[in-house]
DNA sequence: ACGCGTCCCGTAAACGTTTACGATCCTATG
DNA sequence: CATAGGATCGTAAACGTTTACGGGACGCGT
C-alpha cells in the first residue's frame, strides 16, 4: 500500500473525497464512508505523516525532552518513564503521539531543543530539568512551541509550569526534625544551576528561622543527586565539627550512597543522624531503618502535565478550560524509622 | 525564518542551488556556498523535516520502542536510557537522530509498531523484549523497515539481532554453584513469553545434566521481572519441601524482594540460600551480603547496536562491512558473598 | 417552469524540500 | 575561430496530504 491514491483508484473514488472519509470530515456520504474505511483498514493504509504534516503544518506528535548527565545516567531512575503513563493517557484521548527525545550527554541541551523545535518534529514540548534561568525557556517562547515546563524557573514569566513542593518539603522535613529535637540539621542540596535545589534550600532556610534556629552555611553539602553524591555527602558530614545530628536530602538514591558511607564509619543511620530523604522510590525499600520520605504519583503527575500542555494550545485549549497554567504539585510524607530516634539534648 | 525560499530570496540566489549548498551537494561556487551557511546561521535556518522526508522519503529518524508492562513500570530501570547514550555516539556521526517510543502499557505492542510503521515517522527501528515468536519482526521485515531486535526470536529468521549471553549465565551460575557444593539449585524465570527466559531455562537445564544433577521442574519458579516478583520468588522457594539450597535469578531487581522475603522467614541470604543474580545494578550495590551477579556495559551495547543496525540500512551499510549480523552479548562475573558460603554436604 | 438549498463529490492548489535536467558562461584546445 | 567540455546555476517536477472551491444532481416550494 502506497498512499491515499492508490487507496483512491481502488475504490473508484476521488482522493479528495477519500481525505475526507477517513479524517472523519463532513460531506461525505455515509455509506461511501464505511467503503473508504473498511477498504483502508483491508489494505492497511495508513496516512504519511510527513505528507500530512506538510500540509497541515502540524505533526500531532508531543516531545518529552529527557535530559540525563554523564554522570547520573547510570543511576537515573524510571522518573521519565513512570510519567509516560499519565501523559499517554490524557495524549491519546487526542489521537496525539508522544516521543522521548533524549538530549545526548555530550550536547547542550539549549543546541539540541533548538535543532528539534527548527526541525518542526514535535507540536509541543514538555521539558524538565528546569534551570535558575533557563534559556530554553525563552527559545521555546519566541518559537510559539506550546510549552510545559517541569519545574519553575526566574525565566518562566507567563508560561505554564508544574513544579514538585519542594518548599513545602524542605519545611515538613525540617518541622519534623526539630519536633524530634534536632537543632543541627544539615541538607543535600544539588551542585547544578537547577532551580528546585534553590527553592528547596530557600524553604530549609525559612523553616529554620520560623523555629529560631540560625543558618550555619556549613550545613549546606552540595552533592551530584546520585547513589555516589549519596557517598559522598555522607562522608562531608563526617567532616563538620560539631557534627549534625540530621540532614536532608534531595533525591532519595543519594539515601543508599549516604548510608554505606555511615555505615563504613560505625555511624548508624537513623540512630546516630536522622535522615529524611525526597521521594519515595520502590527501590529504596530495603534501606535499614526504613527511609522517612515524600510520595507523588507519577501517573498523576504525568496526567497533569498532559493537561496542562493541551491547555496552552490553541487547537485544544477548549477542552480544558479552567486548567491552571501554574501549579505547585504536593507530596505526602511517608514517616519511617531512619528520622524517628529521639534525641537526647545534647546541651 | 519560513523556509528555503525566504532564504534564497534573502540572497538572492535559487532556492536550487540554496538546498545544494546546505546539503554540501557538487555543482556549487566553493564562495556562494560560503555565503549560504552563513546566511542559515544567521537567520537560524534548519530544513523542515516533513518536508524534506516527504521528497527524500527518509527522515533521519531511528527509533527506539520501549516496552514497559504496567506491572513492571514501577520497577524499570535505567535501561534503555543507559543504551542511548552509546546509541547516540554512534547515530550522531551519520546526522541522524535518535528517539524514543514509549508504547502505551494499555496498548498492544504489535499494534502500536504497525501505526507507527505506517506513519512513516522513522526510518529504522530498534526493538527490544523480543518475544518467543514475536510478530513485529513480521511486520517490521515484510514493510522492509531495517532493524535490529535485542534478543533473538523464533520468527527472526535472516533478520539482525544481538541477544543477551543468557545461556552463558545460566552455565557460569551453575558450574559456581555447582562448585561450592550445591545440588539443589532453583531458578527464577520471567512468567511472561520473553525469549529470554526460554534461553536462560534451557543454559540451566542442559548445565544440570552437564554435572549429572536431575532437571527438577519443580526448582523453576516464573514470576515477574520486578521487586515483586523477587518477592514472590522468595515466597514461594520457602514452600518447597526438601529445600533448594541455591537459587539463581534473571533480574537483579529480583534480589530486593527475594532478601526481603528470606530475611522475614529468618533465612540468611548467602548462608542458608546461596543467590546469584543478572544484571550488575549500582542500586543494588547496598544489599548484604554482596549479590554475585553479571556484568555488562550498556554504552558498549548501546554501540553494537548502532553499528549493527545501520550496518543493515542501505544507505550506510558500506561504513561497516564486516559487521556480524547477529552476535552474543557476553557478560562478566561479578563475584560477590551472595553464595560463597561453602555447604557442609546435605546428606 | 423556475429558483433555491442541500448533499455529495471531483479538481486543483498548496505545504517545503530535493533533484533531474537544461541553460549559460567561461576556458582550453584544436 | 570553432567547438568541446567543465563549472555553476536556474527551472520545474515530484513526494503524499489536506482543503478551498465549484459543480452536478436532486428535492421542494412558489
Amino acid at each position: 500500500m502506497k498512499g491515499i491514491r492508490q487507496l483512491a483508484e481502488h475504490l473508484d473514488i476521488s482522493i479528495g473525497t477519500v481525505s475526507r472519509a477517513l479524517n472523519g470530515k463532513p460531506d461525505v456520504n455515509e455509506e461511501t464512508r464505511k467503503r473508504v474505511l473498511a477498504a483502508a483498514e483491508e489494505l492497511g493504509y495508513v496516512a504519511n505523516q510527513s505528507g500530512r504534516s506538510l500540509r497541515q503544518g502540524t505533526t500531532n506528535v508531543i516531545g518529552l525532552m529527557i535530559e540525563s548527565s554523564k554522570e547520573t545516567i547510570e543511576d537515573s531512575d524510571n522518573f521519565f518513564l513512570g510519567l509516560t503513563s499519565g501523559l499517554q493517557s490524557v495524549l491519546a484521548r487526542h489521537k496525539l503521539d508522544l516521543i522521548m527525545l533524549p538530549c545526548p550527554t555530550d550536547e547542550d541541551p539549549y543546541e539540541y531543543l533548538k535543532r528539534m523545535v527548527a526541525r518542526r518534529v514535535v507540536d509541543a514540548m514538555i521539558i524538565s530539568a528546569t534551570q535558575r534561568v533557563d534559556k530554553r525557556i525563552d527559545l521555546l517562547s519566541k518559537a510559539k512551541i506550546p510549552f510545559v515546563s517541569l519545574g519553575r524557573s526566574l525565566s518562566s514569566g507567563n508560561s505554564s509550569w508544574i513544579d514538585l513542593d519542594f518548599d513545602g518539603v524542605a519545611n515538613s522535613a525540617v518541622d519534623r526534625l526539630v519536633a524530634h529535637g534536632h537543632r543541627r540539621i544539615a541538607i543535600a542540596a544539588p551542585s547544578n544551576e537547577i532551580n528546585l535545589g534553590y527553592i528547596f534550600l530557600d524553604g530549609y532556610r525559612r523553616a529554620l528561622e520560623r523555629h529560631g534556629i540560625a543558618y550555619d552555611p556549613s550545613l549546606v553539602i552540595r552533592v551530584k543527586t546520585s547513589e555516589q553524591g549519596g557517598y559522598q555527602a555522607g562522608h562531608e558530614l563526617l567532616q563538620i565539627d560539631n557534627r549534625p545530628t540530621a540532614v536532608i536530602l534531595i533525591y532519595e538514591l543519594m539515601a543508599i550512597g549516604l548510608y554505606r558511607r555511615l555505615t563504613e564509619a560505625g555511624v548508624i543511620p537513623g540512630h546516630d543522624l536522622a535522615v529524611i530523604g525526597f521521594r519515595e522510590e520502590p527501590r529504596a525499600k530495603f534501606l535499614q531503618p526504613a527511609l522517612t520520605c515524600f510520595r507523588m504519583s507519577l501517573h498523576d503527575l504525568g496526567v497533569e502535565l498532559a493537561e496542562t500542555l493541551l491547555a496552552t494550545m490553541p487547537a485544544y485549549s477548549h477542552f480544558y478550560p479552567d486548567s491552571e497554567r501554574n501549579m505547585i504539585w504536593p507530596l505526602k510524607l511517608i514517616p519511617g524509622e531512619s528520622d524517628s530516634f529521639h534525641l537526647m539534648a545534647a546541651e
